[in-house]
DNA sequence: ACACCTATGTATAAGTT
DNA sequence: TAACTTATACATAGGTG
């Protein structure tokens, strides 16, 4: 339908089968939401793509539709009184199908990690190769966000801490001066321990920002709000 | 899509509610076809017309798809647990053990290829990428040693075409000589052909292979029967 | 990988028989 | 009502940045 006719046969490339299905599925599904409005029929679509990742449409919903579906079918079985029920052989079917799947799975999980592997071709060892560059490459890139989030997270915190810190220091002043005090505000010890959680590749950077606060008291005059940690990230 | 633009809207005119449902419905269900075809998908869909009438198609069968399908769903619904799917017992689980391990598997393996990683704290991140590195590692290896192989394989050929075409050089200079040769021996061809595999890789060793043989015969003392082919690997 | 482009093949709305 | 035709809109294959 385009510069070129295709065959309809399996596109050998992969890269311009994963376009081709991403732009017919685009396709796909828009023709089957105007075919329910167009013409008030009643369309359930499912699609896996080969990476088992699933797109669907159903109006009204797609559990109405399986129901209407199921009930259709089970209309249908009149002329086999012998054939028990759907829903049975269904149940049947998955005691085959899932210990399959499983073990399908397995298997493909254990090449992911490098298992195996000595009945592949060179092709399917180059598509395993570029499936865990991508992988490990996502891996990475999610890594580093949260490093980053961590580390705004701190920053912010730090820059609280110095403002509590300093209000602490006037008010050690007021009181060396002379003037009494009511209660010793614990606040920093609160806001030290509110945040939990992303293990030991936060510890150094607290570890830091103790150090900010746990040394002698400088003369800090309180304009420069945000924390100098030397980190290696942004 | 034809003489004039039309607004997805449901048609008024019965009539052509009717014959636009009955071409669209060909269309989309064509469609769902070739996307199973074309780019290895597995596609489920249902069409009632505002009459009832059923038209579907499914590959691989509506029944796989439709597990599939429930599967899937268990995957991403943990939250409403209290919906016991009351209108319809579909596939209801008898056996619940089976489908959770299956979808707990294609979390990881989906986490292994990169995708939904947002929900991982940093351990848990660092621990899939050194996963994917052991297992990038080792289909690299396996990869190396398999082209190692095909290397070996292809010089020990190329050796033994030496010797063979160093003993027909031989026999043509007998001929030459006057003597008379009973037959062409025709084994070079046989070597040639007998090793099939790994595509494009060896296609270019195996045409350096050739030009070692097919170029004009060179003085070689035969002395030295280690191919040198100028390969990128070892 | 991704979005965009555009020439071309297809689907199809409306007309015709 | 349905089959067939035709002009047009749409989908999309292959290309580019």
């Amino acid at each position: 339908m385009a510069r070129e006719k295709i065959k309809i046969k399996k596109i050998d490339n992969k890269t311009s089968r994963q376009v081709t299905f991403s732009k017919r599925r685009r396709g796909l599904l828009k023709k089957a939401q105007e075919l329910t409005v167009l013409c008030d029929a009643d369309v359930a679509l499912i699609i896996f793509s080969a990476t088992g990742k699933l797109f669907e449409f159903a109006s009204p919903s797609m559990q109405e539709m399986l129901g209407k579906y199921k009930h259709h079918s089970n209309n249908n079985l009149q002329d086999d009184v012998n054939e028990p029920c759907l829903d049975l052989q269904l149940v049947e079917d998955d005691e085959v199908r899932l210990p399959k799947e499983i073990s399908e799975k397995d298997r493909e999980m254990r090449q992911l990690q490098g298992h195996d592997l000595q009945g592949l071709t060179i092709d399917e060892l180059e598509n395993l190769e570029s499936l865990l560059h991508g992988g490990l490459s996502r891996v990475l890139q999610t890594k580093d966000e949260k490093f980053g989030n961590e580390i705004s997270y701190l920053q912010e915190k730090g820059a609280k801490l110095m403002e509590e810190n300093k209000l602490l220091k006037q008010q050690m002043m007021m009181i060396s001066n002379g003037k009494q005090l009511q209660t010793m505000p614990v606040e920093v010890d609160d806001l030290m321990n509110t945040h939990e959680e992303a293990g030991q590749s936060s510890e150094s950077v607290t570890t830091n920002m103790y150090s900010c606060n746990s040394g002698p008291p400088t003369e800090d005059d309180g304009s420069d709000t945000s924390l100098k940690l030397g980190l290696p990230f942004n």
